[in-house]
DNA sequence: GTAGATATACTAATTTATTAGTAGAATTTT
DNA sequence: AAAATTCTACTAATAAATTAGTATATCTAC
């Protein structure tokens, strides 16, 4: 899978979190100071390119849909992490978060709740 | 904390996981194709300049060092996948994974054993 | 239907990242 | 010490990413 951009993937964080955005929503929702309309249409263009989105034609508008969903490029970006930084030993990373996040005993009881409800 | 490129980053992977490296070695140790010494040099010379490294003259030759630990880097680098992709929650990004990595109940045993280790 | 507003295609400028050439200094070999 | 080698400083070329201008089409309000 190709890797996003850091405006690119500022841009599929918007639509993930939404269904559908027209370009004028995207220039809408990011942060200042925003991007020129069709610096945006620019980008959205290459992200269809690249097969991250797909346009469909509403009156002369047209909207934006992911076609990767969030999901799947996280699992990616997930397993880097875990590649570059943890010997890709899952263990390894879950001992960093653990001791990382200074978990309270609480905290540490309903997390382990959670992971058994998971599985077991 | 200032990100780094993906050649940045790939140089400072060497520097970490060595203590200490000559421009020669940090060539020498990219995969095919090696880009060439002068572009390496630069490269590192950018990492001095943003704070990532430090060069101390042996010789005549400059050996560099890490200033940012891999793990300052790293933390910043998992605190913004746990941002962009789990609303900041640690309990949903545990959650994921237990549930991404499929893992045996054994694992799952280990795991829980890896946490509560790690803080009670 | 004309004026004003909005969207898109096309193109290009700008910025950032990556690559590498040339020249000269220092070192080693002969 | 001359020749060959290695390293660095300086500079610049190339490539990738980001930004935005201009022209044209479409829609909306009057």
């Amino acid at each position: 899978m190709q890797k996003l951009t850091k405006r690119e993937d500022q841009i599929m964080q918007l639509i993930w979190q939404s269904d559908g955005m027209f370009i004028r929503d995207i220039v809408e929702r990011l942060p200042h100071p925003k991007p020129h309309y069709n610096t945006v249409a620019t980008i959205v263009k290459i992200l269809v390119k690249k097969g991250f989105l797909t346009s469909e034609k509403l009156g002369n508008v047209d909207r934006y849909n992911a076609v990767v969903s969030m999901e799947a490029y996280r699992k990616e970006d997930i397993s880097n992490i875990k590649k570059k930084y943890f010997d890709n030993s899952f263990s390894k990373m879950m001992a960093h978060f653990a001791k990382q996040e200074q978990l309270t005993d609480e905290e540490i009881q309903e997390l382990i709740a959670i992971i058994k409800s998971k599985k077991v």
